[in-house]
RNA sequence: GCGCGCGUAGCUCAGUGGAUAGAGCGUUGGCCUCCGGAGCCAAAGGUCGAAGGUUCGAAUCCUUCCGCGCGUGCCA
């Protein structure tokens, strides 16, 4: 059920006394609370929207549209103002229904409101197993993982991946790295690279490395070469990617599969990918090297795919993969990718064009880059002073919780600046405390109320609704087109605003009106009110995987 | 230089053609015999970076300019 019944009927009825008015078919009639309470319930801007195209004056026209709507019994005042809104005052009766539809409806309520339904393949994180996750893989995680469970609640089938870039020079650096650490502890001399890894993980890596293989390569390990060095690059690799997985867990981020760049060149998918480019004419070779001409496609210029050297590129793996993926019967592909990658847009979307795919099937969502705020100050992170803070470290800090929701409480394409002691703070200024505060209070109010409460029973209209009674209900009515537009948009963020914002209308309820001990009929309509409010609050921050506890 | 993103309240940010531009934090002032005060109510605070243009209507679309970030590797 994407949209509770009774507002679905008014938006239906308002469409068509706008086709009888104007002759205009397939009217979208956008049916919102309006920016301000004596206004009425709810607006609609119709009459603006048609004006144009049937050359009439949209006041006149909302007029027109009023008069119909007038006769509605759910409807008790309807007035035309400004430049042509059509300002709605409902019934006492209509706002019962509708509390009774969205209760009704359960955690399906706003779901699968999508159309058409796609074939989704999300892939986001995308870790290097060469060291820990840090903040900015955390925005991803974050990000990407809402955004899979949004798409999924409105109806879309979504595939979640993760790329693994486990392959190349940069594995060997990490396996030398490693191999130096264990070289130290078995008292061999270490020979670090140059350029290297460094920091306690290393050593980490290399003492589990030495539980698991003792002396064995006492001798062989200043420098490490062949199967040496494969071995602690390797087997490192497995244990930074365990520790990966496990961090994505604990962070209730859900991957259905982790995806080898090595597996890529192993199979030779790479080098087949690459050769069909060249059959294709879409590379060519050029001093030395073999470029793809991604300049034909939109793209800057050309890139390399083979260096002189014969040593593949990144780019030539990212061919093999992404047509792999697009040939995966789905229907779209969404890369959630770092600010640094933004460059690789053109890139991506040019070589699926070159393998015969449509380049408008790819989305890339680029995360701005996150700073931590800590006292007032931005922390500044640099690999090289070794001030990284990794997202475990994070979630030590701040919990999962308040993680999660920070991380997707801004557009992904504005930078973050994370305020750690806001985040730490448990209390009114925490936004991720006041949104479960009113989930955790809905539920103690029904708790009082649970002797006297039958939300099966049809839900009474009381006499007359509180302002923010009204306010309540037209709020938790707007949140199917709330949802799919933050799927449509690809907008998490959207969803923790409008959680805000329930949590507030709730607050708002709770302190201008009782729910037990009043009369009948306004007790059964007010526990309606909050259990609906409940299960919106839960849904909603499920969707973000944020907990909704019943007491804090 | 070129490409992408961003400039909105003191700070962090919502708002991609509709009414008097919003929220959180911060500031100031109120509200606990009452379902949890982790809350509520109110006030102060804005040339929406600048200038043109399109439109009945622009923070939103177009053009130019200014500022910030990122990218612009035979790195990943």
């Amino acid at each position: 059920m994407s949209e509770a019944s009774h507002i679905r009927i008014l938006r239906d009825a308002i469409g068509e006394a706008a086709r009888q008015v104007t002759g205009a078919e397939d009217i979208r009639v956008e049916l919102t609370p309006p920016a301000s309470a004596d206004h009425g319930d709810l607006a609609t801007p119709v009459a603006m929207t048609l004006a144009k195209a049937a050359r009439r004056n949209p006041r006149e026209i909302a007029g027109e549209i009023a008069d119909r709507l007038r006769e509605r019994e759910d409807v008790i005042d309807v007035e035309v103002a400004g430049p042509g809104f059509i300002n709605l005052r409902l019934s006492p009766r209509w706002f019962a229904d509708s509390v009774a539809d969205v209760v009704a409806a359960g955690e399906a309520y706003g779901a699968d409101g999508a159309v058409p339904a796609e074939r989704i393949l999300l892939e986001y994180v995308s870790p290097n197993p060469t060291g820990p996750l840090h903040v900015g893989h955390a925005r991803q995680a974050a990000y990407g993982d809402a955004l899979g469970r949004i798409l999924e609640f409105v109806g879309h089938t979504v595939t979640r991946e993760a790329y693994v870039n486990d392959y190349g020079r940069q594995m060997e650096v990490f396996g030398a790295a490693v191999a130096a650490a264990y070289a130290e502890l078995i008292g061999d001399e270490p020979v670090p690279p140059e350029d290297g890894y460094s920091g306690a993980y290393i050593a980490e890596v290399a003492a589990r490395l030495h539980q698991e293989a003792g002396d064995r390569y006492r001798g062989q390990v200043s420098p490490p070469t062949g199967d040496t060095l494969d071995w602690f690059a390797t087997r490192g690799g497995a244990l930074m990617l365990a520790d990966i997985q496990a961090v994505l867990e604990r962070a209730r981020v859900r991957i259905d599969s982790y995806f080898s760049e090595t597996t890529l060149h192993r199979e030779g998918l790479v080098q087949k990918g690459v050769e069909a480019l060249v059959q294709g004419g879409h590379a060519v070779e050029r001093e030395g090297a073999l470029w793809f001409r991604s300049s034909e496609f939109g793209d800057e210029k050309d890139r390399v795919l083979v260096r002189a050297n014969g040593v593949t590129t990144y780019l030539a793996a990212d061919v093999a993969y992404h047509a792999n993926k697009a040939d995966r019967g789905v229907d779209r592909l969404i890369d959630v990718l770092g600010a640094d990658h933004h460059g690789y847009i053109a890139r991506l979307k040019a070589l699926l064009a070159a393998t015969g795919h449509d380049p408008e099937m790819l989305e890339v969502m680029i995360q701005q880059l996150v700073s931590l705020q800590e006292r007032g100050e931005s922390k500044r992170m640099s690999k090289r002073a070794g001030t990284l803070v990794t997202m475990e470290e994070l979630l030590d800090d701040i919990g999962v919780d308040a993680l999660r929701f920070f991380l997707v409480d801004r557009s992904h394409d504005t930078a973050l600046d994370l305020d750690l002691d806001l985040a730490r703070e448990q209390s009114q200024e925490n936004p991720v405390y006041y949104v479960q505060y009113a989930h955790a209070r809905c539920v103690n109010i029904l708790a009082k109320a649970a002797a006297a409460a039958d939300v099966a029973d049809p839900v009474t209209p009381p006499g007359d609704l509180d302002p923010s009674e009204r306010e309540l209900v037209t709020t938790l009515l707007a949140w199917p087109a709330a949802v799919a537009e933050a799927a449509a948009r690809r907008s998490p963020h959207r969803v923790a605003a409008y959680l805000r914002d329930l949590a507030r209308d709730l607050h708002a309820f709770y302190h201008r009106c009782r729910v037990v001990g009043e009369a009948p009929e306004v007790q059964v309509f007010r526990v309606a009110l909050t259990t609906a409010t409940r299960d919106v609050l839960k849904g909603g921050l499920a969707l973000l995987a944020v907990t909704a506890p019943d007491r804090m």
